[in-house]
DNA sequence: TCACTTTTTCAGAAGTTATTGAAAGTGTAG
DNA sequence: CTACACTTTCAATAACTTCTGAAAAAGTGA
C-alpha cells in the first residue's frame, strides 16, 4: 500500500471509530491528520487536507484543545496558529477517559444522590425504583473511582504494569 | 420526592446517558422503564408508559436483546409478548462492553492490521504514520485484552475482588 | 489611529438519525 | 380456510446534528 493510500485510511477509520465514541467525525479526523502529521499544521492546511470549511475547523480543533489532546503552537514571526496532537496514544486515550468520566458519570451519580430521597415505600414499585437506585450508584462510584485511579496512570510504563496485574488475576 | 417523580426522573437521567453512550435515547429510556418495573410489559405498556409508537418500541426492544441485557417472556395462554430487563447491573454493564468492543475495538484492530501494510518510507510522513498505526495497534490490543478478561468477570464478588486489586495500586 | 491578517461566531443549509403509522407478515385456534 | 391477535417492516417525515461561508470581532504593527 502506497503512503497516501494508507494516510486516507487511517483518517477515515479514525473518524468512523470517533463518531462511535461521541466525538463528531470530523473532529476524530482532524485529530487523525494531526496526529500521522509531523509537523503542525495552520487552519488553512487542515480545510484544504480534509476539504472542510474554516469554521468548521476552527469549531472542532477548538474543542480537541478543551479535550486536551490537540495543542496550540505560535511560530515567532507568524500570527497564524499551528495545532499539533497529542503524539502519546495511552496520554490521549487517558484524556478521553478523563473527559467522559466528567460528562458522563459525575451528572449520573449526581442524578442517584437525588433519587435516594425518593420516600421509601413497600410497593414492588417503589422497591424495584429503589433498588436499581442503589445498584446504579454503587456501580457508577466503583467505576469512577477505576477511572480516576486509571488517570493517575501517566506513563506507558505503568500502563503495562497494571496490564501486568490484570493478566494475572484468574478468570472464573 | 413522590415514587412517580421518581420514576420519570430515572427513566429520563437513564435515557440521557445512554445517548453519550452509543446507546439512543429510546432504547435507553425503554430499558430504564424495564429496569424498575417488578413485572415483566408488553408493547402496549411500554408504548403508554412512554407515549411512543408501536414500531419504535419494537424495534429498540428487538437491540435491547441483542445486547443481551432483556429478555422475551411468554406467558401460557396469551399471546402478546412481555419484556422485563436484566436486573444485575453489573452484568448488564459487563454485556454492554462486550457488545462495543466488538462493534468498535475489533474494526479498529483489522484496519490496523491492514495498515501495517503501507510500505514503510523513511521521509518523516511514513514514519510518522508508522509510528502511529503501530502505537494505535498496541494499545487496541491492550484494551482488548483488558475488557476481554473483565467479560470473564459475572459476579459481583468478582467485580468486588478486582476493584480491591486497583485500589491497592499505589498511583505514581 | 488605520490597514491588514487571522480567528470566532452564527444563521441558514445540508446531512444524518430517529420516529411514526399503516401495511404486510406470522402464527394460532376454530 | 378464515378470522383474529399480535409482530415486523419500511417509506415518509420529523427531529436533531453538523457544516458552511460571510460577517463581526480580535489582534498586530506602523
Amino acid at each position: 500500500m502506497q503512503l497516501q493510500e494508507g494516510r486516507d485510511k487511517f483518517i477515515q477509520a479514525w473518524g468512523t471509530l470517533g463518531s462511535s465514541w461521541g466525538i463528531n467525525r470530523t473532529m476524530a479526523q482532524i485529530h487523525a491528520l494531526l496526529l500521522i502529521s509531523p509537523i503542525a499544521l495552520s487552519t488553512e492546511e487542515i480545510m484544504d487536507a480534509l476539504g472542510i470549511s474554516r469554521g468548521n475547523v476552527n469549531m472542532n480543533v477548538r474543542s480537541l484543545m478543551d479535550w486536551g489532546i490537540v495543542h496550540k503552537e505560535l511560530r515567532p514571526g507568524d500570527r497564524k496558529e499551528y495545532f499539533h496532537a497529542e503524539k502519546d496514544i495511552y496520554l490521549t486515550a487517558m484524556k478521553i477517559m478523563r473527559e467522559r468520566r466528567k460528562r458522563e458519570l459525575e451528572p449520573l451519580i449526581t442524578i442517584m444522590a437525588q433519587l435516594k430521597q425518593v420516600e421509601k415505600l413497600e410497593t414492588p414499585e417503589g422497591q424495584a425504583l429503589t433498588k436499581a437506585v442503589h445498584d446504579i450508584d454503587h456501580f457508577a462510584h466503583q467505576a469512577d473511582t477505576v477511572l480516576t485511579t486509571m488517570e493517575k496512570m501517566t506513563s506507558n510504563w505503568f500502563t503495562q504494569q497494571f496490564l501486568s496485574v490484570i493478566k494475572k488475576i484468574k478468570p472464573l
